[in-house]
RNA sequence: GGCCCGUUGGUCAAGCGGUUAAGACUCCGCCCUCUCACGGCGGCAACACCAGUUCGAGUCUGGUACGGGUCACCA
């Protein structure tokens, strides 16, 4: 069997949207799932679009997400160039030999006749379109002497005029079309460089692709392609056209309106595991019920086959699911790494950061809700009494002025900061009080924090910020119970 | 407008002629619990519509509606 080779082909544009790493995912997993090789190769022809930096981003990226090329611009390869603007020389032989064979022709026509020809087919009720083909079947003579003469020309492939076409589509299964609605399309442009269409028909040869994996965007010039495949008697790719990635039902996700690329996710703190792992299940569903997949494991059970056929609608929500399932199964010490920087956004202060992020990592779905979450262990707000009442616990002001008093002493005393030492404490008074834990220790969690929710209960929030600090939010929580409940 | 493609809960989706129509996310309830989470258990919620084929249709065929794509000397 031949080896399969895929390409991830993207013009260098300084973003890169959802959309277009996941199209480089399912290109990098269909390669890699039977052993081939990954090509990346920077379609940088569109001068006027060539933004600085980009080609950085584009190797970021994937970089980033484990997507290594094996073969690329800066990587090398036996099928270079890989920078399309650096191919440009090779494509017009391309073309002239499909004039020698009868399956293209030099036109003559200016882009002004062009303009008149769509005036005259809107004057006359037309639909407005194809070119009419005037030149399709000048002599050779005559066009050897406007050739001779210096007459700028372009070179049209040449569509049967009836009968149909019809290609296979991995996930579309065979479409065919009636020739009639083919264009002859332009091959080599005026200034001699080939147009987007031809050019990846021919790299897409000359690399020997076995695979064409891409957006369905290009699904209707997909018959174009495969006649020009034909016409050169070269084998035809597998064709894998997925559907596009929708912001809602309407829209697709795009850089134009401001949607989030990858960049922005991972700046949100969206983990690129985490990201690479919603985008393979966004259009594509493996075969069991498991849904969290590294990339290795991505590999292993690729199947294109699998890909869905309508576009699918991009889910915040989703994402932020498997991101917290993504962090839950990081190691402590590799959430402490990540974390840090995070947490050190809003809290100078000295903590336990271990306790800190062993409470943080099972509420957390984003890294970027960290700050807010810890910023109280630095400054803390002004707060309701009212929140130290607790149905459950029955717990109100009075009790929390009682439990703190008790816990203050014994605090005071302790030694030995530690958890162990701290639970016996608590325990001991607990058991002296015949009371529940949480009429002792919920009140201690607003009293160290002024707030409902935190990364932790009270006795983890009193190791992660000292027994200093502890001591001196309890004696503060006392002094204003006392005043309310005076 | 022509052509091509699509349509299962709010979202992602399984399904490939016979199912009580999976599962995940969201939301809600319960349990666990020193807050909030995590975890466990349970619940709400779907085959766009109309014909036809068939003993039987989410699954096959045709049409309708709605949505998307495409009709460049742009990639």
């Amino acid at each position: 069997m031949k080896q399969a080779r895929t390409r991830f082909a993207p013009s260098p544009t300084g973003y890169m949207h959802v959309g277009n790493l996941r199209t480089a995912l399912y290109a990098f997993l269909t390669a890699k799932h039977e052993d081939g090789s990954f090509v990346l190769r920077i379609e940088d022809t569109d001068q006027g679009r060539l933004v600085e930096g980009a080609v950085d981003v584009i190797y970021n990226t994937l970089k980033e997400n484990g997507l290594n090329w094996d073969e690329g611009p800066d990587v090398g390869g036996n099928y270079g160039p890989y920078v399309q603007s650096e191919r440009m020389g090779l494509f017009k032989q391309y073309a002239e030999q499909l004039v020698a064979s009868g399956h293209a022709y030099y036109c003559f026509c200016t882009e002004e006749r062009m303009q008149e020809l769509h005036e005259q087919q809107k004057a006359a009720g037309e639909t407005v379109g194809h070119y009419d083909r005037k030149c399709r079947d000048l002599s050779p003579e005559e066009v050897q002497q406007r050739i001779a003469a210096g007459e700028p020309y372009v070179i049209r492939q040449k569509m049967p005029i009836e009968g149909t076409t019809s290609f296979d589509d991995l996930i579309y299964g065979t479409i065919e079309v009636n020739n009639s609605e083919l264009e002859d399309q332009i091959l080599i442009k005026t200034d001699g460089m080939p147009t987007y269409n031809f050019a990846n028909v021919v790299d897409d040869h000359l690399m020997e692709m076995s695979h064409v994996i891409r957006g369905s965007e290009y699904l209707s010039s997909t018959p174009k392609y495969n006649l020009l495949y034909q016409a050169f008697g070269w084998d035809v790719p597998t064709y894998i056209h997925c559907p596009p990635v929708m912001k809602d039902a309407h829209n697709k996700l795009s850089k134009r309106n401001g949607d989030a690329s990858y960049q922005d996710l991972v700046a949100q703190g969206y983990l690129s595991e985490a990201i690479l792992n919603y985008l393979l299940l966004l259009g594509w569903s493996p075969k069991g019920e498991e849904e969290i997949f590294d990339l290795e494991e991505m590999i292993r059970i690729w199947d294109p086959s699998r890909i869905n056929k309508s576009p699918a609608i991009f889910d915040i929500q989703k994402l932020r699911a498997i991101n917290a399932m993504h962090i839950k199964k990081l190691s402590d010490a590799q959430f402490v790494a990540i974390a840090a920087p995070w947490i050190r956004q809003t809290v100078a202060s000295e903590i336990d950061m271990e306790l800190l992020c062993a409470n943080l990592k099972p509420r957390c779905e984003v890294l970027g809700d960290i700050p807010e979450q810890v910023a109280f262990l630095d400054t803390m707000q002004e707060y309701d009494t009212a929140l130290y009442c607790n149905k459950k616990f029955k717990t109100n002001e009075q009790t929390a002025l009682q439990a703190l008093e008790t816990l203050l002493p014994i605090f005071t005393e302790l030694t030995d900061w530690t958890k162990d030492s701290i639970s016996a404490a608590c325990q001991n008074a607990v058991q002296a009080l015949e009371v529940k834990n949480g009429w002792l220790l919920y009140p201690l969690g607003i009293a160290l924090s002024g707030q409902r929710s935190t990364p932790g209960g009270g006795t983890d929030l009193a190791i992660i910020m000292g027994k200093e600090k502890t001591l001196a939010r309890m004696n503060a929580a006392v002094a204003l119970l006392r005043t309310v409940t005076a």
